[in-house]
DNA sequence: GTCTATACGAGGATAGAC
DNA sequence: GTCTATCCTCGTATAGAC
């Protein structure tokens, strides 16, 4: 009160970030906020803190916070949607091409990790209008796909390939939305370093690979 | 405007509805507004509504949101508990232990579907204290114990039993949790009715039996 | 125990200087 | 393109009448 208000040095720097720069970590900062609070517990103030951007920016360059919701699933979606598109290219049969797209899943997954919590947060919050807009519901039935003709096949054992399809998305997918609550036991450290990812992509490619097989 | 402020009749009924309807009528409209926004984005006025109470009412008896959050979380979590409990009660196999787990948590959820979602969101935005204070972790390590003694028992394959009650018991919440996509589908209509969550249980009941087992 | 009214803060969005 | 300042709505929580 006694001080001069405009006395501290002007930290102010107005220097030009371009777009290349701004956008990008507008939309790391916005993944992060949102695969941990959903659309609506988002914070547009704590994605520009985290983005080193002020707050107007996000208005700026997404319009409004939904416009940068859809640009941040766009992103999230992305994971799964090459998953299913690599695993088909190549003239796979149907066992090789199920473990390839569950294989590639996890991996993208592990590189980002918040995919996986962004993609249920949305089933959960969301009534499906983004999932059907960004052509989501098209994964679960090529994977539908997939196991049916291994059933054809006789690769894979008898069973419902609808409810078979999300079965296998969920086992790929859980295990990064559970995550924050094993951080707090006692099992090998941070659950999504390194070691333990590719623990669980070993473990969930043996449970998918027995649980289909028409073996026994 | 040209109207008398009061004087319509008095809706305003001051009836006596004791604690024995305002409390369950609160929580039941309480585990649908968490169990779709979370915490956070939850408002008590929509509890308030859909309970058909004030919402004065909210705080009266819980004291503030936080507390209604945390009845609710009590009762969501009962399934898993009780799922584990009952099935390590009797004198059984590994095998028949651990389906009858999945299978008893799987018609716990089928009554309380919300409950999955609960679980799954606490997971992903709380920061684990609920979830530990619940104690839920104990859960998952029930799980893996008995997985454990499974494959000491020769029962079940090699597999490291800590992602195997992961999987598990994702591969039983998940559907519930991914269910508001489907709805969208025209994969036989309501993934919450009768038939089809009979289909899901028979589909998990069976991959786990499956995938799991250390024949073949 | 139930109701209305309101204080109070938080957060989305905009205006306008630089 | 970046910043500050501000508006306005919404939502938690409380006060106090009945």
């Amino acid at each position: 009160m006694g001080h001069i208000a405009s006395s501290g040095p002007r930290l102010q720097r107005t220097q030009t970030r371009d777009r290349e720069v701004t956008i990008p970590a507008i939309l790391a900062a916005a993944e992060i906020e949102f695969a941990t609070h959903g659309f609506t517990a988002a914070r547009t103030e704590s994605i520009a803190a985290r983005a080193n951007v002020v707050k107007g920016m996000i208005f700026h360059y997404f319009k409004n916070k939904e416009g940068l919701f859809e640009a941040v699933l766009e992103r999230a979606y992305q994971p799964f949607r090459d998953a299913i598109d690599t695993s088909l290219d190549k003239n796979l049969n149907a066992t090789e091409a199920l473990l390839t797209f569950v294989d590639r899943l996890l991996t993208a997954l592990a590189e980002k990790p918040l995919s996986a919590a962004i993609f249920v947060l949305e089933s959960i919050q969301g009534r499906g209008e983004h999932f059907r807009k960004l052509g989501m519901p098209l994964i679960y039935a090529r994977v539908e796909m997939l196991l049916k003709s291994g059933i054809a096949a006789g690769e894979f054992r008898k069973m419902d390939p609808w409810h078979g399809a999300i079965n296998i998305i969920g086992l790929c997918g859980f295990y990064f939305c559970a995550a924050g609550n094993f951080s707090h036991t006692d099992k090998g450290g941070d659950p999504l370093n390194r070691a333990s990812l590719q623990r669980h992509a070993a473990e969930v490619l043996a449970f998918v690979s027995k649980g289909i097989s028409a073996k026994n």
